[in-house]
DNA sequence: TCTTATTATCGCAATATTGCGATAATAAGA
DNA sequence: TCTTATTATCGCAATATTGCGATAATAAGA
């Protein structure tokens, strides 16, 4: 029905895939690689970036800052966006766990 | 219009952006966890580990395997599933070249 | 051939997501 | 105070997603 049971699954698996459903859209990746890469709090200049409306790259912004990925500061009229340096660390040593209990291929083919 | 406007974005987004997106359900992350602990290709015991109907655990299975993670192959009446190992690799170094971009923190409070 | 087991698919209901135009909210500057 | 700039929110339309019951498809074994 459109809802994700959730509370089937455990944190730790509810936490991981929330973080990868924000990363799951062309768009956000594509602030995430602007923030990390211009390294500084920038105000809207990613309406300029990416070819979507404003309102939509708003939208976007916000459900990365929901997942914690990035923060947003007003300043005056206008809001600096960038990683959040410690979540971001976080988020790459979950996704580490993950990749980590690969053992080698064992089966298959 | 629940439409993502891909064609706006760059092959290396779309990628990066389709296997989180594939990650983006712990019901997902839960099948991949469970494929490389158990480290084998195994039939469909990933119903009984589940707590989610059958329809929805084939669905699940198969976005899965159109996002080139798993691997199933038909073995009489069942089939074996397991994680494609090159293409793991790759998933992991394509987040990993989005981590990279990291250059610590630098500024925001 | 009939039964059983195992998956996949169909078809539906109930949300969720994406995108944007219009507009509100807010602050800075004239 | 009026205008301009910058964001966020509202409200809608058009899909997309999730979940499952019912059922089809297929193979193995009796």
């Amino acid at each position: 029905m459109g809802v994700t049971k959730s509370e089937l699954f455990t944190d730790s698996q509810n936490r991981l895939s929330a973080i990868a459903k924000a990363l799951g859209h062309p768009a956000r990746i594509a602030i995430v690689q602007y923030l990390l890469k211009v390294n500084a709090c920038i105000g809207g200049e990613i309406v300029d970036e990416l070819p979507l409306a404003q309102p939509t790259i708003s939208r976007h912004l916000r459900e990365l800052k929901e997942a914690g990925i990035i923060q947003g500061t007003v300043e005056g009229a206008s809001v600096r966006y960038c990683i959040d340096g410690p979540r971001w660390r976080e988020v790459q040593s979950l996704f580490n766990e993950l990749f980590d209990l690969f053992q080698g291929d064992v089966c298959c083919d």
